[in-house]
DNA sequence: GGTGCATTTGATATCGTTAACAAGGTGCTC
DNA sequence: GAGCACCTTGTTAACGATATCAAATGCACC
C-alpha cells in the first residue's frame, strides 16, 4: 500500500500485459473486447496514475517545451504565455517556464537547467544571446524560437517585431504632434542587468530625434528592469533636478508612463497641454484612464500563438525546413489623450498600423 | 553524431566508470587525483549535459514542485509565484507552473497531468477543490500547501488570510468613514468559473453589511474573473442603469476599482467627495495614481515564500510533522486619497494592521 | 477447411541514470 | 606486519514505462 502502483499493477489486476494497458492508455488499438473496460476499471480501482518519467525516458518525448521570459511582472509577457499555452497545451504540451528577471547571465543557467529535462523545443525572448547559450541550443538540436525580436540572424526561428522600429516610429509621430523636446525614459543597464528590448527602442529614439536635429541627450536611465510605475514618476524627478526641459515622455513602457503622468500632474504640469505622454504595450488601464495613454499595442497573444503554431510546424518532421526563419507581426501605433495637444490641427487620432 | 552523448561516452572519454561521473556531478564525493578534472574535460568536449529524466527515474526525485495559480494576469499571483521561485530554485527544484484561469475544472486536470510528472510537492491556490482532486492528492501523499485561503481542514498545509474578514474590515472602514450606500463589485459565477476569494469577500463585505444595518442588495457581478479594468468601469453603468444610489464602490481587486473610479469621473462623480472607492491587492499604481486607491494589501511575495519553507520543512523528513496546519499571514488596510472623504473628521488616514 | 492478410497481444530489450553493495586501496594503530 | 576503519571506485540491478518484433488470433475468401 505503501509503494505507488504501477502498470504491472494494472495490467496484472486486469489480465493482461503492461503493453496492453499502455496501449489502451494511448489509445493507439481499440483493444478488442473488454479487455478495454478491464484495464480502466482496473486504473480507477488502483487509483494508478502513469509515471510520465519512466514514459519519457522510454519513448524519448518529455512533452516539455522549455519558455524563458524576462518577468512575470508584465501584462505583456503574460499575454504571449497565454498564447504559447492556448496552442501547445490541449496537443499535450507541458510548458516549463524560466523568469530571467532581466539578469543576462540567468538566460544560461535557465537554458542549461532546461535542456537537461529534454524539451522538444524552445522559446526564447529576444535574439541576443551568451555565446554558451547558443552552442548549447544548437549542439541540442531543438526548434528553438526566439520572440519579441528579429533577430539576425536568429539561431532558428523568430517571431516578433523591430523594437527600433518602434522607437523610431513612435518619437516620429511624437514629433508630428509638434512635441520637440522629448524625454525618453527607460531602466538603467547595470550589474548584469538589460533589457535588449527597452535599449532597442531606446535606439530607435535616438535615430528619429537625430533624423530631426532635435537633441539626443534627453535620456534617463532609473532603476533595474522592468521599469514599474515609481520608476516613471522618479525620471521625472531626476531630469527636473537636472534642469532638463522636456515637453514630452516616451517612456518604455506603459508603467513608467503612467508613473510620469502621474508626477507631471502632481508637479502642476498639465496632460497633454504642457506635457505629452506616450508608453509601449498597450496595457489595459492604458485606455482606461483618464487621459488615456497614447502608446504601441504589439500582439502579444498572438506572438506566443505564431511560436506555438512554428513548433508544432517543426516538430511535424513532415513538413520540411520551409518558411522564413523570421516572421515580422508587426505593430500599431494609438494615439490617445495624453498626446493630443494638436488634435484640432491634424484631425487624425485613430490607429495606424505600421511594420 | 547524431545521438546525444550520455554518461556511458563521458565515462569511456575520462577512462572512469558512470558511477565515478555521477557523483562528480553530484558532488558526493571528491574524486581523488586527476579524475574530477577527467570528468569535467570531458564533459565540455563532448558538450554533455545530464539527462534528468533518466535521474529522475533512477533516484525516484524528479525535483519538480507544481503549482497552480488561478491566473498570469495578476501581479499578486505573479508575486506569489516570485516568493516560491525564490525559496525554491536555490535549492534545484524546478517550479511546474499551471494556471485555471478560474475554471473550476480546470484545477483536476491540472493536478492530473502534474501528478503524472511525479512532483515532489503540490502548491495550490485556495482550499476548494473537487472530490476527485483532493482524493488524487491525498493518494500521491505529497506535501501539499493551499495558499491565499485558510480552509477548514485543509488537505496538508495552508499559507493565508482570511478572505471573508478582508471583505468586513473593509466594509467596516467605509462605513467608519460615513458611507452607507457601499455597492460591492465582482465577477460573475457562471460556466464553470469561479473567483472563490472574491466571493469570500464578497461574503464579509455582505456580513458587514447586515451587522450595520445597511442595504445588501448593492451587488454587481458581471464578467468572468478576472475582474479587470473594463469590468469595473462596466459594473458603475449597470448599477446606475438598475437605478442603484451608492456613495462608494468596494472592488474585488484594485484593478476594477480604477476601471470604476474612472467610470465615476467621467460621469461627472467627484472621488472622493461623491464616491468613495477601494480595491484589493494593493498593486503598484493604486498608489501612483491621482487618487491613490484606498485597498487591502496582503504579504503576495511571503506566502509564496512561506508555502517554499513548508515544503522545504516537510521534505527534510527529519523534522516532522510539527508546526500549525494552517498560517494565517493577515492583511493590512491602507486608506488613501479615494475614501479621504471625512479625513478632517477622524484624524486617522493611516496604514492600520489587521488579522 | 486451408490459405492469406490484417489486426491484436505479448515477451523482451532498452531508454540513461542512480541505489546498493562489493572490492580494492590507503593509512593508522597496536 | 597484521588488523581495522575509512575512503574511493566499480559492478550489477533496478526505476517504470515504450519500441520492436514475433506469435496468436480473427476474418474473408476460395
Amino acid at each position: 500500500m505503501a509503494r505507488k502502483p504501477t502498470m504491472r499493477d494494472v495490467a496484472r489486476l486486469a489480465g493482461v500485459s503492461t503493453m496492453t494497458v499502455s496501449r489502451v492508455l494511448a489509445r493507439s488499438s481499440p483493444a478488442a473486447g473488454d479487455a478495454h473496460a478491464r484495464v480502466h476499471e482496473a486504473i480507477a480501482q488502483l487509483g494508478y496514475v502513469p509515471d510520465r518519467i519512466a514514459g519519457s525516458l522510454a519513448s524519448q518525448r518529455s512533452g516539455f517545451i522549455g519558455v524563458i521570459l524576462p518577468t512575470l511582472q508584465n501584462f505583456n509577457f503574460a499575454d504571449t504565455a497565454q498564447g504559447l499555452s492556448n496552442v501547445l497545451r490541449p496537443l499535450g504540451y507541458q510548458l516549463l517556464f524560466g523568469y530571467t528577471e532581466y539578469r543576462i547571465a540567468e538566460e544560461e543557467t535557465l537554458v542549461r537547467e532546461m535542456l537537461g529535462r529534454r524539451p522538444e523545443a524552445m522559446v526564447l525572448t529576444g535574439g541576443r544571446h551568451s555565446t554558451a547559450t547558443r552552442k548549447m541550443l544548437l549542439a541540442a538540436q531543438l526548434p528553438t524560437v526566439a520572440t519579441w525580436d528579429l533577430p539576425q540572424p536568429p539561431i532558428d526561428r523568430a517571431v516578433g517585431f523591430s523594437n527600433v522600429e518602434i522607437g523610431r516610429t513612435m518619437t516620429r509621430r511624437l514629433i508630428e504632434r509638434g512635441y520637440r523636446e522629448i524625454l525618453f525614459v527607460g531602466a538603467s543597464v547595470v550589474d548584469g542587468f538589460c533589457d535588449f528590448r527597452g535599449e532597442d527602442r531606446l535606439t530607435g529614439y535616438l535615430l528619429a530625434m537625430r533624423e530631426a536635429g532635435l537633441r539626443e541627450d534627453l535620456v534617463i536611465r532609473h532603476g533595474k528592469p522592468p521599469a514599474a510605475f515609481a520608476q516613471g514618476a522618479r525620471a521625472i524627478g531626476i531630469a527636473l533636478d537636472r534642469g532638463l526641459a522636456f515637453d514630452a515622455v516616451l517612456a518604455v513602457s506603459d508603467m513608467p508612463a503612467v508613473g510620469a503622468m502621474t508626477e507631471c500632474r502632481r508637479r502642476g504640469l498639465d496632460v497633454p497641454r504642457d506635457v505629452g505622454i506616450a508608453g509601449f504595450g498597450d496595457f489595459e488601464f492604458s485606455s482606461q484612464l483618464v487621459p488615456s495613454i497614447t502608446t504601441v499595442k504589439v500582439d502579444a497573444v498572438g506572438i506566443g500563438a505564431r511560436a506555438g503554431q512554428l513548433i508544432v510546424e517543426m516538430l511535424d518532421r513532415s513538413a520540411d525546413g520551409a518558411g522564413d526563419a523570421a516572421i515580422d507581426l508587426g505593430f500599431e501605433v494609438i494615439e490617445r489623450e495624453s498626446t493630443a495637444r494638436q488634435v484640432q490641427e491634424t484631425g487624425v487620432d485613430g490607429p495606424r498600423l505600421n511594420g
